[in-house]
DNA sequence: ACTTTGACTATAA
DNA sequence: GTTATAGCCAAAG
């Protein structure tokens, strides 16, 4: 089994296990990874995850104040909000309601 | 090879 | 509560 250990790799596998209806953060991802400094690199990653071998969910990871911030990198505003209403994550203000209620914390839950 | 940018976060005022 | 600044590190220009 490759094992990938690169800082990418390990981000788009964390991602994968995010549960459904749950979110995380940029911060916490790079946290889990072992570079706590690097949440911009997590976000970075995120924009390649649609480059990766499988799907990533990165319609589940947000900024710390649980905003979504790369909404755009969907194609469509709206659409990273409609996957979170979706899966039963209220959004408003493109920001989401109670993120603390429906944070996924890697570091906890892994 | 250098500079700028970016889906961030923490701290300070 | 806000705004400003610094730290962070890889990819893109």
């Amino acid at each position: 089994m490759p094992e990938e250990d690169s800082f990418f790799d390990k981000v788009f596998q964390i991602c994968e296990q995010i549960p459904r209806g749950r979110v995380s953060s940029y911060g916490a991802i790079a946290k889990a990874i072992g570079s706590p400094q690097s949440a911009r690199m997590v976000g970075w990653a995120m924009n390649k995850s649609f480059s990766y071998s499988k799907p990533i969910p990165a319609h589940r990871v947000l900024n710390r104040m649980g905003m979504l911030s790369g909404k755009k990198a969907f194609g469509s505003p709206d659409m990273m909000q409609r996957l979170l209403e979706q899966e039963g994550v209220p959004v408003e203000n493109d920001q989401v309601v109670d993120f603390d209620k429906y944070f996924w914390d890697p570091l906890l839950e892994l």
